[in-house]
DNA sequence: TCACCTCTGAAAGATATTTTCGGTTCGGTG
DNA sequence: CACCGAACCGAAAATATCTTTCAGAGGTGA
């Protein structure tokens, strides 16, 4: 369960915006600064760093903690790290928002762009010790409901899909009321999964609630790591956070970033219980065939 | 002229090699620590690194002049920067299918290069005058109907979702029955849009092929630009068909190439409606807020 | 309004880095 | 062979930097 020393750099910026809301005001101001310019902050010690930022020394080490690393000098290393990166090279590429006026071709690009950085911040964020404990959850669970509201109930449905096909038994719940009635069903040995950006949504944290107080093991996926609904949950997985704009609400990249999380816990189970997942998948292609009509070649 | 903090890093080995004859016997022990193992050595502190190459801190401390930093804490940092790039530079390993027995942190890895890479091919296929076209019909449709069965339908419904939060009217079908004779109430000025990866899936096919015999303006997006759905629509979107591989079901890179298109698509009506669609996603936002529980900030 | 709780920065305390300084070694020299 | 001087080295003091503590400021809900 080490981390290793310079592991995930690169996420920074998706850190400092997942854990932007769990920021003080002054905290925010620290990250900001690290966020914008890594090489600049880099080249500054504690005391200097609290002065450009107009805070104190001991707020510019808790944000350092809050972002993980040990102290301040652990958090200067990684930015004089990734500094070096950023200059070693790369296209500086999309940075404005998506405007009003912007041509169709340039939201296809800007659009594209987004939610490919979306999936490396997701990817960078992910704790895979804890994708690993859900993984194992799901792959031995007698029976596993998922739940999810709006645009994250499309991806509890897309999870329950996907576990359908390689023959586990999976339902997806948007309506609360159901919800909360089935997981009462649940007990140890079930898995509960909640989906929620906010990690607020009252109605999906309910159910977990009832689940994991029932003995299911319980997973978050949700964009908070610190909100609410990780009360209830064995797992907690961490979804990516991206600015979110008037044209691209965050229910966008949240979507994205949801996804891919969904993307992880499947193929990982499908890896583990490969031997009857793979003639279930093979069944379901073959079920599939004969409801398309004959294609032209 | 003084050398600015991060300037030519990567030449330490050089550098090394070049002074080294102009070093006393423990300065040579240190340097030549510090040029085999840069990460290593940026980890360490000077007592740290001093009793790794068996001298004192002073001696530490003279190396680092003599290599040209003002002292060893800025060879540290200049250190951790060497370390990310030799780390950067050899990332880019992903090239094989994801292997039943990968590590979990390889799948998560692999997946997020792979989704990448189908939005990229996407946006990149994508005609922007198809797409165009779609978001000037969908703009000023009196309704939309989308159909989609499977996995589409949740691309399906998560256009619909969009499109109802700024005000239009729209509907996703996935019961092939209902789609057709909800099909049959549509005339011109309506648009319906087909959402299937393979083109054939008649289910999807039948709903289309009625609303573009009654006049209804017909969208396709799908991964076959020579399917059949594509004879009843007016304008097609193509999506990537990405390698499909056991562990890896072509469902899941269509999924994330129609998304990318029903954004697009949503952001082009979006900027086409902005003085309605604007007030109608501020007042959806207000109306969730009481659904979420009071966060902890 | 009051009680409470969180946030914040000043200053004390702990570490790390730099400097100082005296001992040691080694090569040359009388 | 004894002596001298210069360079080298590390222990420890001095300084800079980082971390922790603590009490007051400011806000929030009852």
């Amino acid at each position: 369960m080490k981390e290793s020393f310079g592991s995930p750099v690169g996420s920074l910026a998706a850190k400092v915006r997942t854990l932007a809301p769990s920021m003080t005001r002054s905290m925010q101001r620290v990250a900001e600064a690290v966020a914008n310019d890594p090489a600049g902050c880099a080249a500054l010690t504690v005391t200097g760093l609290a002065e450009l930022t107009g805070t104190s020394e001991a707020t510019v080490v808790r944000t350092a903690r809050l972002l993980g690393y040990p102290g301040y000098r652990d958090l200067r290393l990684a930015l004089a790290g990734l500094a070096a990166q950023q200059q070693s090279g790369r296209a500086p590429a999309i940075t404005t928002d998506i405007a009003v006026d912007d041509p169709i071709a340039d939201v296809v690009a800007k659009l594209a762009y987004e939610e490919q950085q979306t999936l490396a911040d997701t990817a960078a964020g992910l704790d895979t010790g804890q994708l690993g404990a859900a993984v194992t959850a799901l792959a031995g669970a007698r029976r596993t409901d998922v739940y999810g509201i709006g645009a994250s109930g499309l991806v509890a449905q897309d999870l329950t899909q996907k576990l359908l096909r390689i023959g586990l038994i999976a339902h997806a719940h948007s309506d609360p009321h159901l919800a909360v009635t089935n997981a009462v069903q649940l007990r140890s040995g079930d898995v509960a999964i909640a989906i929620t950006h906010s990690g607020s949504t009252g109605d999906v944290i309910e159910p977990l609630r009832v689940a994991f107080e029932h003995g299911a093991t319980t997973v978050a996926i949700t964009g908070r790591p610190d909100s609410p609904v990780t009360q209830y949950a064995d797992h907690v997985l961490t979804t990516s956070t991206s600015r979110e704009t008037e044209l691209r609400p965050a229910a966008m990249s949240s979507r994205t970033s949801q996804l891919l999380v969904v993307d992880c816990l499947f193929v990982g189970v499908a890896q583990r219980t490969y031997e009857t997942a793979a003639p279930s998948l093979a069944a379901s292609y073959e079920a599939l065939a004969h409801r398309h009509r004959n294609n032209s070649r």
